[in-house]
DNA sequence: GAACTGCCTTGATTTTAGTCAATCAATTGA
DNA sequence: TCAATTGATTGACTAAAATCAAGGCAGTTC
């Protein structure tokens, strides 16, 4: 249970850790500890009080809100991401569960000493409030995605930003069960079905998890990607200048974060 | 163009600088102005660098975004309020529009003051952190309001909070055009009409942008409003305590913020 | 006052998305 | 190995929302 200096080293390349000083970084991370879950574990419930930052270090979970029996997912994490912060920086109630969709491994940091360490070092404060900016503006390009485009579209276009971090290969693995997309993409499994269909006709070829596209003008033309809603860019990419960063959750992707496992 | 103090003391009230030294409160407002605009003037263009942070001490202003000819509503701020924070953060292009709705008056606060004031004041920084971490709270309500419930529902669930944050009086008026308050609420103009009009079964009297909650216990029944995505208090309930604000912008309602008018 | 404008409403129609039901394939598990 | 389960797909149907078109009703402008 204790952390190794492996799992540290690997939270360290988190923009929201990486500048920090070695003093700060202990500070926080003083009382972290390391737990493993099994797939399906609900972390954390709606409306639960937040006593920790998460950060995912192998695995896969998913973040959910629901309301009367039905449930939406807001973002689906990879590793090394955190999440929650919004919650513990205001120790509020989430709004959000968690629920692992793999086995994962998860280190969780005291809410009370991260607040504490911001309190102390401005320049972590400063990362910290870089970190959630970012955040806000991914859940900026989430809300216009959603209430601009049609279902169509927004398939399209999550095809189009999965080729683009995908150094441009027309070959993709869909990153998550077609169920768990659906509900990224807000539709229904029956729904996006029917859309992959529709896509046939842009050159979208679909076996299992595996999708191949072998037009991918004519896709562009149909998805009309843009800046300001789908960010091609990889949280992390290596040249990117870290005012640029807004990594986590972006739009309606998933999270590859920091560091690609 | 000069401030006047009592602007200044009018931001002050803002739980952004509520309790900020003196010190740093002189460092970020320094070189900020002040500055009035007709209605209908974009302040702020999507994709457009932002130098500053706006904050809104009179009128109205509309946030934007659009894609593909579809323009959508994100928010509508009334004073006072800031606005575009992440963007100034991070340094980066605004990811939505500014437009004035009314005759307007904007204190603008210079970005580069701004992060200057973050970086050598820990308690400022943490400052911006929860105003962030509230922005982002706000944001996720937004999505799940939209993502899980029908435009009937998001309206009735519109009215339910508009009335409880009026201090419980069953007699609102609304506090924007209608053709906004669609835009804001996710669907045509046409379709709040006729949502509007289906409301009548369940104690809601239209007559122009005044509003009669007859049977409050019915609509609510149908609203079924819940804590973690409608915000039924004010931003500045006088007894709030400060961990829980999550101002701006709250779900789907505009933004009255911090002091009323 | 007449013409105009912007906003709202209403109706008819099309498009889009959700629901219900059945089937199929792959996987799991006694 | 053979149910039993889960996820994905398909079709038929229903419901929801957008679009198109036409009027109505202030408030302005000339």
């Amino acid at each position: 249970m204790s952390i190794r200096q492996q799992d540290l080293d690997r939270i360290r390349e988190l923009a929201l850790f990486a500048d920090t000083s070695p003093d700060t970084f202990r500070d926080a991370t003083g009382g972290a500890f390391l737990q493993r879950f099994p797939a399906g574990t609900t972390l954390l419930m709606e409306g639960d009080r937040v006593d920790f930052l998460y950060v995912l270090l192998a695995g896969q979970v998913e973040l959910r809100g629901s309301w009367k029996d039905k449930e939406t997912t807001l973002a689906v994490l990879r590793p090394v991401s955190t999440f929650i912060l919004a919650a513990v920086v205001l120790d509020a109630p989430a709004l959000m569960s968690a629920v692992t969709l793999e086995r994962s491994e998860l280190l969780m940091i005291s809410g009370e000493s991260l607040r504490r360490a911001m309190k102390q070092d401005s320049d972590f404060s400063f990362a910290v409030s870089q970190e959630l900016a970012g955040c806000y503006r991914g859940l900026v390009r989430s809300v216009k995605n959603q209430k601009l485009r049609g279902a169509l579209e927004r398939l399209a276009n999550y095809l189009v930003t999965l080729h683009a971090r995908n150094g441009g290969h027309t070959d993709l693995v869909l990153p998550h069960e077609k169920r768990v997309l659906a509900s990224l993409l807000g539709m229904t499994p029956e729904n996006l079905s029917r859309a992959f269909a529709k896509l046939d006709d842009y050159g979208v070829e679909v076996d299992g998890n595996r999708v191949r596209l072998s037009n991918i003008e004519k896709l562009r033309r149909l998805a009309r990607p843009h800046p300001l809603i789908d960010n091609h860019s990889t949280s992390s990419g290596s040249a990117v200048g870290k005012a640029d960063k807004e990594s986590w959750p972006a739009s309606t992707m998933s999270c590859p974060s920091s560091e690609a496992v």
